[in-house]
RNA sequence: UCCUCCUUAGCUCAGUUGGUUAGAGCACCUGACUGUUAAUCAGGGGGUCCUAGGUUCAAGUCCUAGAGGGGGAGCCA
């Protein structure tokens, strides 16, 4: 029967890597006096002329290991270039640690030094920096504790997304990243071209002309896979898509990116409440995984940044959402007492401080409002029988507001055509569209949660350039 | 895009009613130290006070414009 580390070495050998073993593994292991190689990047190194201890870091788990050495055994020249942000082989034996602080430690008998780090300009330092400073190394940010959990956990909830809908039968559909659709107006697009635009071909009316471009019309970034995902519903029941989306809005604020990640489920025979249904056991689920995998990484992101983080996501993880139409929410809102910037009525979309005025303080949970008026809602929701509302929802969540926004699809073809025309949307550039409502047309549903939102409420970051390793903003297209 | 605050050493910041040579902690360099825990102790080097104008005998400090950043708002996910 092979052991464990029989079948890592297999497995090792054949990711072409040779045995080495992860510090997280050696930080769990009670194999004392085994010879372990270890390779990362250290974090400090301190001691003094007989002995030297260096925290080392592999980005496996978000703790250090310590590894000891013997100053005379390998030399000072060899230890002074061993300083923060450099990187190292080590091998050695497994020890309980002497010191407090640590469980385990190595104790080095050989140490191979791939990388040094000059430390008058390797810019991270042992101590702590602020966020602001490290969004301007965002190359060298991953190593840091703060981003290392983040990272983490980003990978976890990916996954873990991933796993929710294979687990539920759903498909993942691979959207169009380029589109050639302005229909959806969900926001300003870049615009994708390999003409001159310094010197771009003309029409005679003295128009730019596209016919000469690329794919020979005007092309986009996806602003959303939701029209794509409606096809794939409309053929295989559950698909969802998790892609990179694109806005171009100048957009300065803590909640928004010009490139972030979006997941869109898309459900044939599934109306309103199915909808809502998915989308609250979806992210308790989420939050329900995130709790248990990342139980380390969250407990430093709560120690540094977040008191409440822990507790926040346990509440909403174990609470019913509340659920109310728009109509009940104005209600409360103009019942409450509560002195707003902006007094809303019906017919407005609710601003910021209504959303949290109602998750944080008045139901103190999560809130699923749906029933908006139709004039403030896209054009593809399906309408009411009242002739005024449309079935829209809008998830929104504690400290950052709408995570997720959805609707039942309005799949009455001549429904959809009136209110294409009512909203002035150019009708020939959805024909492929509104074809599925001509064959076939099914009663269907879907949502779109943004990545990095749910990011933000994972992890207790306020910025949601934290939350991504490169963030796209105004302005900003470094690295 | 609007409102508001900020920008001084590598980092985080202090700098009085405008007044001599702009400071601190950490980092860095040198040295000391036999098990450290963001090691400790002693010493040292380090400045385009965001940029460009202006007011003044004198500007880090006051005024104007610009750039960059934070927070709030709008748009939204």
């Amino acid at each position: 029967m092979p052991d464990n580390c029989f079948i890592r070495k297999i497995k090792n050998q054949l990711m072409g890597i040779k045995a080495r073993t992860r510090v997280k593994e050696a930080l769990s292991s009670k194999e004392y006096g085994k010879e372990l190689t270890l390779k990362g990047w250290v974090r400090t190194r301190r001691g003094n002329k007989k002995i030297a201890f260096i925290s080392l870091n592999d980005g496996s788990t978000i703790n250090n290991i310590q590894i000891v050495a013997d100053v005379p055994l390998f030399g000072d020249a060899l230890l002074k270039k061993i300083t923060t942000g450099s990187c190292i082989s080590v091998t050695g034996e497994l020890k309980e640690s002497m010191g407090k602080g640590q469980n385990v430690e190595i104790l080095a008998k050989k140490i191979e030094l791939y990388g040094t780090a000059d430390p008058s300009s390797y810019p991270l330092q042992k101590k702590g920096h602020t966020l602001e400073f490290l969004r301007e190394i965002a190359h060298l940010r991953p190593r840091t504790k703060t981003f290392g959990a983040v990272l983490r956990i980003r990978h976890a909830m990916a996954y873990a997304i991933h796993k929710f809908f294979n687990d539920k039968g759903f498909y993942y559909l691979h959207t169009p990243v380029i589109t050639g659709a302005d229909a959806e107006g969900a926001g300003e697009m870049f615009r994708v071209t390999t003409l001159d635009i310094s010197n771009p071909p003309m029409t005679e009316d003295n128009k730019v002309d596209y016919k000469q471009d690329f794919f020979g019309r005007e092309t986009n970034l996806t602003v959303s896979g939701q029209l794509e995902a409606e096809l794939g519903a409309l053929a295989l029941s559950e698909v969802y898509t998790f892609g990179p989306t694109f806005r171009a809005e100048n957009s300065n604020t803590p909640r928004h990116l010009a490139e972030f990640w979006m997941i869109e489920p898309e459900m044939a025979f599934c109306d309103i409440e199915d909808n809502m249904d998915l989308a609250e056991e979806f992210l308790k689920y989420l939050l329900v995984r995130l709790l248990d995998q990342c139980g380390e990484d969250i407990e430093f992101l709560a120690g540094m940044y977040d008191e409440e983080l822990t507790n926040r996501i346990r509440h909403v993880a174990e609470n019913e959402f509340i659920r109310i139409s728009y109509g009940e929410a104005v209600d409360i809102l103009s019942g409450s007492g509560q002195k707003f910037e902006f007094p809303n009525h019906w017919g407005a979309d609710l601003q910021s401080e209504h959303e949290r005025f109602l998750v944080e303080k008045h139901f103190k949970k999560p809130v699923i409002i749906t029933g908006y008026p139709k004039e403030i809602k896209a054009f593809y929701m399906k309408q009411n029988d009242d002739g005024i509302t449309v079935r829209a929802m809008d998830v929104l969540f504690p400290r950052i507001g709408e995570i997720i926004g959805g609707s039942q699809r309005e799949e009455d073809m001549d429904k959809l055509e009136k209110r294409i025309k009512e909203m002035n949307i150019p009708r020939d550039e959805l024909w492929w569209y509104l074809d599925t409502r001509r064959f076939g047309t099914a009663p269907h549903s879907g949502f779109g949660l943004g990545f990095e939102r749910l990011m933000l409420f994972v992890t207790g970051m306020s910025n949601i350039r934290d939350v991504i390793p490169f963030p796209r903003t105004p302005n900003n297209a470094e690295f």
